[in-house]
DNA sequence: AAAGCGGGGGA
DNA sequence: TCCCCAGCTTT
């Protein structure tokens, strides 16, 4: 919550914000000609999850066809989403339309200016809330958009990934903290602005930041390591049994595994649920009499979703087989052979052993 | 190919 | 309250 500040400022992180503003912040954006709260509204939706550059077409067509709240209210849902078409997140889209017409219906037409109203409304959230009553009205509110979480978490060097709720109130905490006694508008315009140009992900060009002297992350060495990371989720475990069949050529069966799925398509050791299965299937497909199944170390695997435990079983059969060295979905793999299509990586990395 | 992104909605 | 999702971009 925004409160009135009547002391001056504790530190002179928001004249620095200002002063650089007033060097290089961007004043020529569409949105900012005659930012009105319906104009602003409209640009930072399309502005969520949405560069600058991608907006700014899609910024003009809109207010082309829909040059005032009521326009928007009026139009069908259709006309909208047509608009939208490609910048993506189309609830976005749905939810502003939504949206314009609560203002209509309920607010006879008149833009919210209290940002508790404005928070009701779908789409708008805290940060989307306090951006547009600042921009518009130069109202005295907080923002806090991936940019600003950015630039606050490397000055504060604030631990914790910013979705975790514990980070968030931290770094909420801190975008209060620094707002400045006259100029909002300027100073939100101008964090987004630090945060776009000069506080980025990655490469940060904190020799031209203005609060570089006072930049923890910066003193630290290492700004790139804020803000924190998700934590590794916890992958799921998961374990199969792979048939690893010999020849006395000293071949090895191996299957195309199908076109999706992890390895897709490419070329495997047959794979089998347990050991259950594995047996259904050599009696069913091997005719040798007696079989030596010999477990080998087990392979783990880790993907992008979860961990694969593989459980190779060494079936050699000591005998050549008589004519067919392929099929289709399978075939005889001498290793180091050239082979039409890739090999998984439970494949290799039996053979680099 | 993986992460990031602001808010909605369901568990 | 937490978690996942949407869709496109950037790295």
């Amino acid at each position: 919550m925004a409160t009135t500040r009547i002391l001056p400022q504790a530190d002179n992180f928001a004249a620095q914000v200002l002063a650089w503003f007033d060097q290089y912040g961007r004043t020529d954006l569409p949105w900012q000609q005659q930012p009105t709260p319906y104009r602003v509204w409209v640009s930072e939706i399309m502005l969520q999850q949405t560069q600058v550059a991608t907006v700014i077409p899609y910024y003009q067509r809109f207010m082309q066809r829909f040059p005032d709240l009521d326009a928007l209210a009026t139009a069908a849902q259709d006309d909208v989403l047509k608009l939208w078409e490609g910048l993506g997140y189309y609830s976005r889209g749905r939810n502003l339309h939504k949206a314009a017409q609560i203002i209509r219906d309920s607010y006879a037409g008149k833009f919210p200016h209290d940002i508790t109203t404005l928070e009701t409304l779908p789409g708008i959230g805290r940060s989307t809330a306090a951006a547009i009553l600042s921009l518009s009205q130069d109202q005295p509110h907080a923002i806090l958009d991936g940019n600003v979480k950015r630039v606050l978490a490397r000055y504060h060097a604030v631990e914790g990934w910013p979705g975790e709720t514990r980070t968030l109130q931290r770094l909420w905490g801190y975008a209060e903290q620094h707002l400045p006694n006259t100029r909002n508008a300027a100073y939100t315009q101008s964090m987004m602005d630090m945060g776009a140009t000069l506080c980025t992900r990655s490469k940060p060009r904190c020799s031209e930041c203005p609060l570089q002297n006072d930049c923890q992350a910066l003193l630290q060495g290492n700004p790139q390591a804020y803000p924190g990371k998700r934590a590794a989720k916890v992958l799921p475990e998961k374990t199969a049994v792979a048939l690893v069949l010999c020849n006395a050529a000293g071949e090895v069966f191996l299957q195309k595994r199908p076109p999706t799925g992890i390895w897709g398509g490419l070329w495997s050791f047959p794979e089998f649920a347990d050991n259950t299965q594995l047996h259904i299937w050599l009696q069913e497909n091997i005719t040798h009499t007696s079989l030596t199944l010999q477990p080998l170390p087990t392979m783990t695997h880790t993907f992008s979703h979860y961990r694969l435990h593989l459980q190779p079983v060494l079936v050699d059969l000591n005998t050549t087989p008589s004519r067919i060295m392929e099929g289709s979905g399978w075939l005889w793999y001498k290793a180091g052979s050239e082979l039409a299509g890739g090999l998984s990586a439970a494949v290799r990395s039996h053979f680099q052993h």
